[in-house]
Parts: C-alpha cells; sequence; structure tokens
DNA sequence: TTTTATATGATTGACTTTAATCATATAACT
DNA sequence: AGTTATATGATTAAAGTCAATCATATAAAA
C-alpha cells in the first residue's frame, strides 16, 4: 500500500547513512533493517543510485564516495593515463632518505598510488592531503605526517592557519606540488588560500616541482601561484613541442 | 595446471591491491583482468578473505580496512551497544558553540557516529583520530580540525610531537578520552606515547570526560593516566553498583 | 468527497552466482 | 627420476538475484 512521501524519502536517507556506515549492505539485509520487500529495497537503492549516492552492484550496494568526497571522485577519474605518467616521472626524482612534501589533489594522490606499488625507501612524506597520508601509511619504510588543519571534506584536504604553522616546521628536500591552470606567465590555481599555503610549503623547500597534465594548459585560474622562474621542475604529459608553442620554458622532467 | 607458489601468491597482492584501488570487484572483473577462471578467482577471494584483507559479496569482493587499520576494525564490533551508550550520554554534555576534543580509539568512533545522526550546532571539533575526522567532516554546523603529526595506521591516529605542538594552541571546553583500563586507583592505557599527549590535551580543557565501557574493568594497562579525582566525568555503561565494588567512586554522567 | 497518482508486495521467468566434484598438468618434495 | 601434492579450469545442480508485470491500498490532488 502507498506510504507518504516524506516517509519513504526519510527511508531513503536512512538507507544512505546505513550503507555509509556499513560501507556495503547485501540486498537481503536492507529488507530486514526496513522491513520492506525485496522489491522495495531495489526501488530504494536505484533511486539513491540515481542520485549517485550509492552504487548497485549484484546482490547489494556500495557507499559512494561520491557522496562525500564527491568533487573529488569525479574529477578522479579524469586524464587518469596523465595523471599515472606524470606520477612515474615524479617517482624517478625520489632518493632514499628524502623529505617530500604532498599536495592537495588528485595528481598527488595518483603520486601515492604509484609510490605504493614501487616503494623508495627510506622516505619520510609530509602532507594535508587525507588520501594520500591513507594511501601511503604503514609502507614499510615511509613515515607519514599529516599536516593539522581545518577539514575541507570536498578536497579531503587540510588547510587554514594551522595548516600553514604546522607545514613552517619542516625542510623539504622535494616539494611536489599541483595546479589549476598554467600558461607563459606562470601557475595559476584556483582557490586563493590555497595558493598562500603552496607559497608556504615551497619556501621550505629546497627544489619545487610543479604536477600539471596536459589538460591544464589553457586554463587560467583565479590565483596566481608562481612565474616559471621559481619553478625548479615542471613534470607534464605535454610535449615540449606543445608546451613552447604555448611559451612555456621550464625545466622538463 | 598447477602453477608455481610465488606466483600464486603474488597475483593474490596484486589482486589485494587492486580491489584497494577499486573498492569493489565483481568476480567477472577479476577473471578478465588475470586472465583466470571464475573458480580460481573464486578461490583467490576465498583465500584473501580468509586472511581477512577483503570481504567477498555475492558476486564479487570488497577491499576491506581491516588490510590497512586492521586491529582497529576487529576491535570494532566489540561490545558496540556499550560504545553506543556511552555515545549517547556523551552527546548530551554537548552545547551548541562548543569546543571539543575527541580522542583516538573506537569509542570515539562510535560517539562521531552518534552525532553524525543527532548532531549538535554549532560545534568545532578537534580530534587527532582520522576516522572521526571523516566521519564528522562535511556536517554543516560543525568544523572539524585534525592535530597533525605522524600518522598511525594501525590505530588510524596521530602521534608524536608535533601533534602535541598542535594541540597545545587550543582551548577546549570538553575533552572526550578513552583508555584501556580502570580501577581503585584511576584510568590507565596501553601507550606511553598515548598518555602523554592525553594528558596535554587535558591540560588545555575546562572539563575532562573519560569514556570507558564496562569490559575496561578489570582490566589494567601498562601507563597510568590519571587518578580519579583529575576526572570530571565518567562514561560508561557499567552501573553504578559495580563500579562501587570495584573501589571507583566519580561523577557519572 | 471523488478522482488520480503512486508506493508497495507478490509473482513470474530469465539470468547469475555459487559450491562441489572431477580430470589434468605440473610444481614441490624425496 | 619418481612420487606426491596442488593449482587449475570444466561441469553441474542448487540457490540467489533481477527486471517486468500486476493488483491493491492509500496518499495526494481535484
Amino acid at each position: 500500500m502507498k506510504v507518504a512521501r516524506h516517509l519513504v524519502e526519510a527511508r531513503r536517507e536512512r538507507l544512505a547513512d546505513l550503507l555509509r556506515q556499513h560501507r556495503y549492505l547485501p540486498l537481503h539485509d536492507v529488507c530486514t533493517q526496513f522491513g520492506i520487500s525485496e522489491a522495495t529495497a531495489r526501488r530504494d537503492l536505484a533511486a539513491l543510485s540515481d542520485e549517485k549516492k550509492v552504487t548497485r552492484t549484484y546482490g547489494g550496494a556500495l557507499a559512494d564516495y561520491n557522496a562525500t568526497f564527491a568533487s573529488f571522485a569525479e574529477r578522479r577519474n579524469l586524464s587518469r593515463e596523465a595523471k599515472r605518467k606524470i606520477a612515474a616521472r615524479a617517482i624517478a626524482l625520489l632518493r632514499p632518505g628524502m623529505t617530500c612534501y604532498l599536495d592537495a589533489g588528485t595528481t598527488m594522490l595518483a603520486l601515492a598510488e604509484t609510490l605504493r606499488q614501487r616503494p623508495v625507501t627510506p622516505l619520510t612524506i609530509v602532507t594535508n592531503n587525507l588520501l594520500v597520508a591513507e594511501t601511503l601509511a604503514e609502507l614499510p619504510g615511509i613515515e607519514v605526517h599529516l599536516l593539522g588543519g581545518l577539514l575541507l571534506r570536498r578536497q579531503s584536504v587540510l588547510l587554514g592557519e594551522q595548516a600553514k604553522k604546522s607545514a613552517a616546521a619542516w625542510r623539504f628536500d622535494l616539494v611536489f606540488l599541483g595546479a589549476e591552470g598554467m600558461d607563459a606567465e606562470g601557475i595559476t590555481n584556483s582557490q586563493e588560500d590555497v595558493v598562500e599555503f603552496q607559497k608556504t610549503v615551497a619556501g621550505r623547500s629546497k627544489r619545487t616541482a610543479l604536477c600539471l597534465d596536459a589538460a591544464k594548459l589553457v586554463h587560467q585560474a583565479a590565483a596566481f601561484l608562481f612565474p616559471w622562474k621559481q619553478v625548479d621542475l615542471l613534470l607534464t604529459d605535454a610535449s615540449p613541442a606543445v608546451l613552447r608553442c604555448h611559451g612555456i620554458a621550464a625545466k622538463l622532467v
């Protein structure tokens, strides 16, 4: 029998939350948990799936990171190949004993994932990127330090005064930074506070490596980060020829 | 035909890693990815499942947090009811506008999960517990600050000098601490550095609430944390009578 | 109140997944 | 080299899951 609309939506919200807690639920558990038939459970999951809050699997459903790390997860699959290429080059720069900083962003997560598969040890990694930290933690020989700060969930990153202060306590051999745009002038990023933070970190390091995939070439973001002469290394999947024709001259790796 | 043992194990490790990246894989994808039959894929997943590295689902498998937050996840289901009870009492102590610290440990995670479902706002939460931070982040009206420090993955927690320094920058209205044991003398915990840290945090707060489930009653851990008189509030599922007969006299909530 | 729209559970048949068994090739052991 | 142990894929029957359809009760709209 039909049930009031608001009750349905409330149930679906509770379902999304339950799913978030369990990370995965078989269809049957959904039925018993809410005392509904399989058909309704299926319809509920289908609805949540349409809203991209969960992912259906054969026999159940998965909580979506999308629900939590929304924009982050979306971009994650973008130009994946490019990110992998950049990550491989970045890792070639690592030497045992180094202390490195890994920036926010999906490119850095790709770097961390690659590093996880082909570790360089010993290494001290400092980051404000929660997913990077979780990816690298527990690898033997790699010490992970997370900077403190205000948690911005959408980007899964820590920022704010406290983060800047934490960063100031370090000396890095090499910092890897990501950004949103690059052109003949230099590097740009979308948020002022992110740029602030990146400058702080770069100031504490011997060398600074910028990681940008070719898709960032045309794009110009709001906040100016660096002119090219402050960039020690550029890691990109764009060819030298393409870079030249955009008027970019940087030390490629 | 039989294949060398080391190849099997290598494949299973790669599978675990692949799964970790994808969070979920349908059985069929495992087959195509490694070019193996369903039977073998099933056996591989079963093996990883025995090692608690993945969780089998109907039609596929899930990456386990167990693989990463091993001991943490195991304890998570222990005395769940007790933790929920404690969490409910803890949340009753919260008032809009407060700045609170949430400690490491599964009890605090339960608290965070409960808070997520029945939010008190506005609230500033400071923690060194990654799972707590992720649980609470993005809730409207709740600001989450993560302390910096060395990431101890097994406990999913941040510690070390840096963490202590970060904590020293705060003033709390109320801190919630967990511990491993309690007796007539006071509260004990298992690790010296954790205790150190807890003392630092408690020193920065107006009030200190200790959260311990009844299972901790007999247990006595290595490092001494507090005598009872330094505990402002005791949140526990143990009855007053039981506490008395263990010689514990604290302000119950 | 009457009418319309819809949320639900039951039923069905098609399709998938599973666990168990087996033959075989080959790794590991003696 | 000869023997044993086992990792593999194929086959099967049983169980589970799914999408579609339908009758019904009731919420929402008129």
